[in-house]
DNA sequence: TCGGTGCATTTTGCATACAAAGGGTGCGTC
DNA sequence: GACGCACCCTTTGTATGCAAAATGCACCGA
């Protein structure tokens, strides 16, 4: 009668807010590659059980934003440059077709639709927002792939998208805006012409964005230690005093 | 120390062997597409809590083999003709792209690698065990992806595997034998000649495959109860010795 | 017969507990 | 100072409990 209803928006489980929070933090590169993410301490950070950090670190290995080692936790995922290359690669097989499958048939909601957001992207892109930016340029191509009509290939825009955040996340040496690499608009003129432009767009799109990325920014930055605040927005206020030793710091 | 050296074949977590046990009772069609899954009752079956039983259904969400409906619990993912299409036109499409740069390319520990899993198959189609044959299947496909050296490649026929097994199995009425889709050999053949060969042979592989799937055997067969002995084998016999149960298959 | 209501069943989310396993640390020894 | 061993810490796997939410169904009234 009230909320709830288009869709999960209500309030989200808790699980999802770490989630979100770890997901969040790796955008604004609070967290480092690498870095370990002890379940205690996730669990005073977001004061929830240790439940719930299971639960939302499964997730996130799941998404390959982390990575969950045997009886030794689990951490950051620390990007490579071939990683790099791989999921560009394969997202250009994927997302040319995609394209070839879409140009000069986009119907007129789709069009408007990807205008949107085209524009939006832009707008996060000159307010300096950069993870809205990389959210939104990520749902454009999630919608590209959905419009293809193949919900296959959307189901694996969802696995190879949260990669590509993270890359774009770690891979951008702080200031650098990244957002030369976002050139929609022209993706957009591709689409309204034909499937081999809107292809060989999309190719050039995605050499851009993978260009763009310095190979440099998640050097280093071995098994740092959590940083107390990594995850600061979520924890309210400081706890007390954690005063355990032998935190392994080591880089 | 000893053993768990090369894999984790030492002794399957009891997530692992719900998860399992639920996977092989698809291969095996012991389970109907749409059926209920209830906690309670799997937790039964398999003696174990419903932790364990809430871990398996979440893997095998994830896989696409159950689908969870929000507080309405797990069922057997009901497959369409629709989805089938859709499988087999993004396996075309990543599938003939690992043939095409593979082909001609094949180092000899590959190609003999390849031979013998297809060696395999072949033996298991014709002792009638589908089941295997079907999971051999799905590791040549999935070889060649790792052989293309793309490890996205890999991770998505990781995701697309479980899909296509289910559909292999439920697609299939009965005693029809699937294997005539399984001409791997001529596979292997164009393999050894080049890029364009393996990509066109994968092709034709593909088709032969989702053309032998009878669009049939799946209907109806909505939200029926749990048969009492779905899960038989693993409530009383603690190891699952590949039970012949249902095997009438043949060529 | 149709429609609304309330209860029982189930699932979900979360917390807690605890034994086992494995890795890392530090200490003692050589 | 190098090496080996024992202990500790963390994670993992699993069980259990419980409250809240949602479903489905039976029951009741019109």
């Amino acid at each position: 009668m009230k909320a709830a209803m288009a869709h999960e928006v209500a309030e989200p489980t808790a699980t999802e807010r770490v989630y979100a929070g770890v997901y969040a933090a790796i955008l604004e590169q609070r967290v480092v590659p690498g870095m370990r993410l002890r379940e205690d301490e996730m669990a005073a950070s977001f004061e929830v059980s240790r439940t719930v950090i299971r639960q939302a670190l499964q997730r996130l290995a799941q998404d390959r934003l982390v990575e969950l080692q045997h009886n030794r936790g689990a951490q950051i995922v620390v990007p490579t440059r071939e990683l790099v290359a791989q999921v560009f690669d394969a997202r250009r097989v994927i997302e040319c077709e995609v394209a070839r499958r879409l140009g000069g048939r986009l119907a007129p909601a789709q069009r408007s639709e990807m205008h949107t957001l085209v524009l939006q992207e832009a707008a996060a892109t000159l307010a300096g927002d950069r993870p809205l930016a990389i959210g939104l340029s990520g749902r454009l191509h999630r919608a590209l792939a959905l419009w293809s009509g193949n919900a296959i290939f959307v189901r694996v825009m969802d696995e190879l998208l949260p990669t590509t955040t993270l890359l774009m996340a770690m891979y951008t040496s702080g200031q650098r805006p990244a957002c030369v690499a976002h050139r929609h608009i022209e993706l957009l003129d591709a689409f309204d012409r034909s499937g081999p432009a809107a292809a060989a767009e999309m190719k050039r799109h995605l050499n851009e964005i993978e260009r763009s990325l310095s190979p440099q920014a998640a050097e280093s930055a071995k098994a740092l230690a959590l940083p107390r605040d990594a995850f600061a927005p979520y924890k309210d206020r400081p706890p007390p005093s954690r005063g355990k030793a032998g935190m392994g710091v080591r880089c």
